[in-house]
DNA sequence: TTGTAAGCGTTATCAC
DNA sequence: GTGATAACGCTTACAA
């Protein structure tokens, strides 16, 4: 239908329409300024001839490319899975394309690193996944470089346009809130990692309903954990072995809570009859192990998607909420605790 | 330094070298009439100025971008994110990116959204995981389009510069020898999902490594599966039901066998006392459950580096291996067979 | 409201 | 071997 069988161009449409490429350039960019019908006639000369116009072109043109970037270090995989089908479902028939780029936060070189990578690949926007996220320098850098950016965090780390945001701390509340309901009194905290902003909300929202209780904390009902699998253990295995016992631990994450299953039954304790467990994340392994974990589950997906497009179209909707509120999945790691003897 | 604090551009280059621009893209492309000194000056001169070639204005000349796709359609999230990292490890300080496209194959537009994101983006190449790289039609499309691909599979799907080949079958006749090495002689099967190759070469060694030992594998000790949890909780659950029990089980994947935990577990049987469990991709989970898994574990960052490296550095030699031996991970979800009363 | 001309930073063509 | 010059497909002045 057209010479050769290449796509159609701007110019393609522009002699076929009539117009100069100008115009139709006017009409994919939404100018204002327009004749209703030119652009009609624009409009369905593009449909017609199934003109789309060239990224490559466009991103040299307006020196900032069609592509949004995703920088994360490594928060676990089903949580950057996910978020990646949310963006995907924000950017699905546009002509936007969405690129990875892992980091290591530990390299000093970090920055340094993602100032090239956005200086090379011009991207139109970043979305930053904790815990980089949480790194006021990288965003600054992004600011200064031009770069949309959005961050995800458990607070308020900017301002509405650049966060998407989760409300770890009321979820945390929420958990204890649940455990006291189901008779405990005893519970004790498995911390994340130190410097984490996550790891600190869910610890304040787990002492402030501690307080709220007038339930005591004991020193030695709060350890440290990195997030990882085997501090989970570690963690567990100290709150099990000092008397009186706490008859239930809030894990900062799944992966620590199934360490807690662990350690529970390689000490012959049963979960969750003498001992109940609540992880965060609500990920594959909350379901997978036994017996099926409770967990507070959090709006991953959705929360990509709105990221992207605060990046992409900051008026749609679906872009405008910033807090995403998490849910208790109350699976069977929680039991009423023994009767004291 | 440069006027303004813009990026040099390749005129920058060619006015400070004294040579054309031609010349200086001469360089950039390694070609070979070049006079020796020349091309020493020019490079002295880009390292001079810092200058990087624009990947947006080389994507519109040459009418290809430095982008290399990942295309999937939801294998296990660790996969995915594994096979990432090691495409990054290839790409690392180059000019490429990688873009993640998730697709849905049961959905009858797939060839033709990927057909229309091909187009659009004009990738350099496009890395395929399964089980869509199983998937002829869309190797035919990718070589239509003239986007190169490599394909990641569990059997030689295609010629050695498209492929990354994992020895799925001869692993899984390393379990069966190992279970029989235990004492079993009555092994049971979880498939995998019918269309899968995976899942044909993982029976089809457990078959012939059966055979080999001379040991029946009865109509009811194989029962189907889709690589899905639940499918694993049933599998082994009509497994556990027909006597004489098998004594282990080979589940086609770990998310299935985390499954067959389950199912043992709601039996009371203990694993790996009464039934012992092998498990394929030695994911997180195998190694987070209790007790701790027996699995497969395959390279899949090296697959992916090298998948990577075929298509944007075909003759380095981490490029050249299609093969990827995967090795028995044994922890501990295997124990000889309890004595026969 | 629309069109013209000049880029954006590279590579391809084809002389020299 | 090397260098003008014209693409590549779009946008941004600036004119009309």
């Amino acid at each position: 239908m057209n010479k050769s069988d290449k796509q159609p161009t701007i110019n393609d449409v522009a002699r076929v329409a009539g117009v100069s490429k100008k115009t139709v350039s006017r009409v994919i960019n939404r100018s204002p300024l327009l004749k209703l019908d030119t652009r009609e006639k624009v409009e369905a000369v593009i449909a017609q001839l199934g003109y789309v116009p060239n990224p490559q072109a466009r991103a040299l043109a307006l020196r900032r490319n069609f592509l949004l970037g995703l920088l994360h270090d490594n928060p676990n995989a089903q949580t950057v899975l996910n978020f990646q089908e949310g963006v995907l479902d924000a950017i699905r028939d546009t002509e936007f394309a969405l690129v990875v780029r892992p980091v290591d936060r530990h390299s000093p070189g970090m920055l340094d690193d993602i100032r090239n990578f956005l200086e090379l690949q011009r991207l139109y926007g970043v979305l930053i996944l904790p815990p980089i996220s949480e790194d006021d320098e990288l965003a600054a850098l992004c600011r200064d470089m031009g770069c949309g950016y959005v961050r995800m965090g458990s607070a308020a780390l900017d301002e509405a346009e650049h966060l998407v945001q989760s409300n770890d701390r009321q979820m945390v509340e929420g958990v204890v809130d649940y455990l006291v309901e189901q008779g405990h009194r005893r519970i004790g905290l498995i911390e994340g990692p130190v410097g984490f902003r996550s790891a600190f909300e869910r610890r304040e929202g787990f002492l402030s309903a501690m307080r709220r209780h007038g339930l005591d904390v004991p020193q030695d009902a709060i350890v440290p954990g990195n997030y990882r699998f085997n501090s989970g253990v570690e963690g567990a295995d100290r709150l099990l072995s000092v008397e009186p016992r706490v008859t239930a631990v809030f894990a900062s994450n799944d992966e620590m809570a199934a360490g807690a299953y662990h350690a529970a039954r390689a000490r012959g304790v049963e979960v969750p009859r003498d001992f109940s467990i609540v992880g965060f994340d609500d990920s594959p392994i909350a379901a997978h192990i036994w017996p099926p974990m409770t967990t507070v589950g959090w709006p991953i997906r959705q929360m990509g998607k709105a990221a992207a497009l605060k990046l992409v179209a900051p008026d749609m909707a679906d872009a405008r909420p910033s807090c995403f509120p998490a849910r208790l999945v109350t699976r069977s790691s929680v039991a009423p605790p023994a009767k004291e003897i």
